[in-house]
DNA sequence: CACAACCCTAGAGTATACTCTACACTCGTT
DNA sequence: AACGAGTGTAGAGTATACTCTAGGGTTGTG
């Protein structure tokens, strides 16, 4: 398969698969080649897209998706082991909640503040 | 106010403090300069710093802060006009949580999995 | 054989918010 | 006068995840 093949296969631009291979999310062996040069991706690299997606869409950077797809091909992550992982991602994905909640209520009172003609955001400038 | 005084006063340090100058967030005026070239800073760079502190603490990027701040300086911020603002600056922030909220149903599933033995992460990448 | 559509590499650019380095001058104290 | 600490500017580096450009070769169709 070559990468426009993939690109459309996996809705992902050839920059970015391209960067992926960088990143050594993808390897594709270098005999794996056209005579043309052209680069012969074999079908793992699909499933390989596919984890890196689903590993992402769950809130892991690329970084920390190489380094599970790594783990997991190694054959070192076990379950407790990844539990540990997962418990401090949670953690971490806590606590953006716990501030995009306060955020939230933020707006929610500078909004409200609007209406009611106090409006928070501007007498934080305008006091000197 | 030299910036050193400055920098411990606002909890920031040099560089971002002149980082903020670059990005027009602070403004000395050339002439509140003392003759061997250093920077007087005044009184008012003091509570700037500190609406900028307050308004990205309330979800808002450093652009934006800008934004507001000069609008707030020109009187253009008018309570409708402002309304607006923020009511945008909600649902991104309302999309941001359903993210994150969805990130954690996941991760409690996948650590849930650990205990039961079944893998979720370890499953993405192992079947092909 | 021209031309579009594909492929390759290397490297720059974007966005956000810093963070640090290099190099040079200035201030206060010893 | 030497020293550390403070100040100035300009610009590079960090992190994340792309996104695009330049400059070049290859393939297939009319």
């Amino acid at each position: 398969m070559l990468i426009g093949e993939l690109a459309q296969k996996t809705n992902l631009s050839r920059h970015t698969i391209r960067f992926y291979e960088k990143l050594g999310l993808i390897q594709v062996p270098e005999k794996s080649r056209r005579k043309n040069n052209y680069k012969e991706y074999p079908e793992e690299t699909l499933s390989r897209i596919t984890a890196i997606k689903e590993i992402t869409a769950r809130g892991f950077t690329l970084k920390e998706a190489r380094g599970i797809i790594t783990l997991i091909n190694d054959g070192t992550l076990d379950p407790q082991r990844a539990k540990k992982y997962l418990v401090k991602k949670l953690k971490l994905v806590q606590k953006q909640m716990d501030d995009l909640a306060r955020t939230k209520n933020n707006l929610l009172i500078m909004i409200d503040q609007c209406d009611t003609g106090v409006c928070d955001v501007t007498r934080l400038v305008r006091e000197k």
